[in-house]
DNA sequence: ACTTTACTTACAAAAACTTTACAATCTTTT
DNA sequence: AAAAGATTGTAAAGTTTTTGTAAGTAAAGT
């Protein structure tokens, strides 16, 4: 998954669990043991999440989320606290500051799973498939070759959406006409007509990405 | 300030102390008493944030969250769970089924104040949308072209700004519709219209700020 | 009452889709 | 290896669906 984290905590031990958790469920992480590292991090590479301590060697947390806040190019960034159990009053402080949430140390690691995930779960949503250059977005519905976006007309997306999601599989002209038109085909070049601007559309240059599988039908070349 | 909270709540004295707390504040909050009359509100306005207790009279407060999680039209209301003691697991359900936060009853009023506050902020920073040389104020309820303002109709400018949001999606007329007249559209030209003279008002020379998805809708040009 | 805005209608234009007719290619048979 | 038969490719024309637009009417605002 394409979603980077950023875990600023100066205790080894809660750091190597936070690591090791999230890596697991298919996060990237990066873990930075004081501020300083960590703020030269952020302005190199802006990442989606921040877990932060706020009791850190050198600078201090509250400190920390100030300078974030104070730039709106990281307004997308969720800032989670991870603190040592403080007063409520303490915790008002660290949201009023800009943070988004605040999970009490010593914490349960399930519950700042289920946190990460709820924030999480409204970014992915997106199912998008890649096959050689080409990324099919079902979500978006649009085909790019590498970043350009292909136009392509709805029957086309159909068929190639088929073609993906079956990829390692030669469909036939009836199974693409079945699906698709939810009927059976009689004697027609309809599909083949469709592959044919597709083909045009979608230019290959190192060979076909649509295979015609003669006497069976078609199939991408992976 | 325009931001429309629901709190959903059958302790009428708790519901109360967070009425007048959020009131003071500036927000426009809507209380219900039980899950039944909250969703008939829900399904006739869209609130920016819900606060949920999870033991309600009538439906329970997870099975809530599902149906309201089940359609992404609601996928930008924040959804706050206020409820009472219970362990840890019941926290992690809770947010694993979508909800954005979770309050422990009893709880501090300031402390409700100040997550909401949190995630207000956020949510007013960007009022102000900026594609290509257009930006959409919607607050001033303004659209500009560079420096220029662009002076639209009431339902140009509902229409644009449906676009706005919704900027990398495909909207198609019976969305526009439903989203902006309420009801679904009967075959008209209605929309089209509209767009027509939104067109002509943006005038982009750069090839159209609208874009026609064939057979779907309209998109912007992003 | 007058002006602006919103909507409807009817038709034109464009895009997408399908069919047709035949050419090209591949397989099998002789 | 040539011929026959089956399958696939392609251009062009025909059909259908969708979108654009002008002009006129209704509604709302001032």
């Amino acid at each position: 998954m394409d979603y980077l984290i950023y875990s600023v905590e100066d205790d080894h031990d809660i750091a190597h669990i936070i690591n090791v958790t999230l890596t697991k469920q298919g996060y990237q992480i990066q873990t930075f043991y004081d501020g300083m590292s960590f703020l030269t991090a952020l302005a190199s590479k802006k990442p989606n999440m921040i877990l932060l301590d706020m009791m850190l060697p050198d600078i201090s947390g509250s400190e920390i989320i100030k300078r974030i806040r104070a730039n709106n190019y990281y307004d997308d960034v969720e800032i989670i606290i991870v603190s040592a159990n403080r007063m409520v009053m303490d915790k008002v402080d660290g949201l009023d500051l800009g943070a988004d949430d605040y999970i009490e140390k010593p914490f349960n690691i399930l519950e700042l799973m289920s946190r990460i995930n709820a924030k999480v779960r409204r970014f992915q949503k997106n199912r998008i498939i890649k096959i050689k250059d080409y990324s099919l977005d079902l979500d978006r519905l649009v085909v790019m070759k590498n970043e350009d976006i292909i136009p392509l007309t709805s029957k086309e997306f159909e068929i190639l959406s088929l073609l993906f999601l079956n990829k390692d599989k030669v469909l036939s002209r009836d199974e693409i006409f079945m699906k698709i038109w939810g009927q059976t085909a009689f004697e027609s070049r309809t599909i083949d007509m469709h592959i044919k601007s597709l083909r045009k559309k979608l230019k290959d240059e190192k060979g076909d990405f649509i295979q015609t599988i003669y006497g069976i039908g078609y199939k991408l070349n992976i």
